[in-house]
DNA sequence: GTACTAAGAGGCTCTTAGCGG
DNA sequence: CCGCTAAGAGCCTCTTAGTAC
């Protein structure tokens, strides 16, 4: 099962994404720019861990959602972020039909 | 905005739900009897933000996928939910849904 | 019994100072 | 330029010991 910190592959499937360095989303981010390049490779190599407000910094500057860093599989992830462009009434509706599909397993 | 840690909510949310106190939450995840209230309880105060196999085990104890804790609105927490009891097959018809709704939003 | 907290010890991250592709 | 790494300083968690309800 997914047991690994899935961090480094989100991290760095979303930053390809956006076709910016390592280095650069540091920086975008408000680290020192001397420290940048060093930080966001341990993050992406999944030595060290960022607390979760590098980690919100992280998911605003690629356009995902915080959750989206934790998730175990490519389809949950994409699932994630098309989620996090709904209204709070899609996002509702969504839910409604998830659950009569979960009753009515066809 | 969602910008605090989102882990004290789903945690103590997700925990009520299954109807444990922090401490046996903490024992049934392997934590040393002695210190599992302590620490428990720092997570759910926001005092300090556990790891991420600490933050796996709980989720598999509380039958959540990991990228719950780090949900910011309550809709996108029970989506998560629902998504994490979905098949590979599933997800990916959901996602060709949304995908059309994106394009041709009613 | 349950939730919660202060404070010290020790483990982990941040930073510097680099190397190799 | 870009990705990557070792090693020390210092920060943050884990643990103990305990209080309040």
């Amino acid at each position: 099962m997914g047991r690994e910190n899935p961090i480094p592959v989100r991290l760095k499937e979303a930053r390809q994404r956006a076709g910016i360095t390592q280095k650069d989303l540091g920086i975008r981010i408000g680290m020192e720019p001397s420290s940048a390049s060093g930080r966001m490779n341990h993050y992406e190599k999944g030595r060290h861990t960022p607390d979760i407000g590098t980690l919100q910094r992280m998911a605003d500057e690629l356009g995902v959602p915080l959750s989206y860093f934790f998730c175990e599989d490519e389809a949950s992830a994409e699932l994630v972020c098309l989620i996090g462009a709904l209204t709070v009434e899609q996002k509702d509706a969504l839910i409604k039909q998830l659950k009569a599909q979960q009753k009515q397993p066809d």
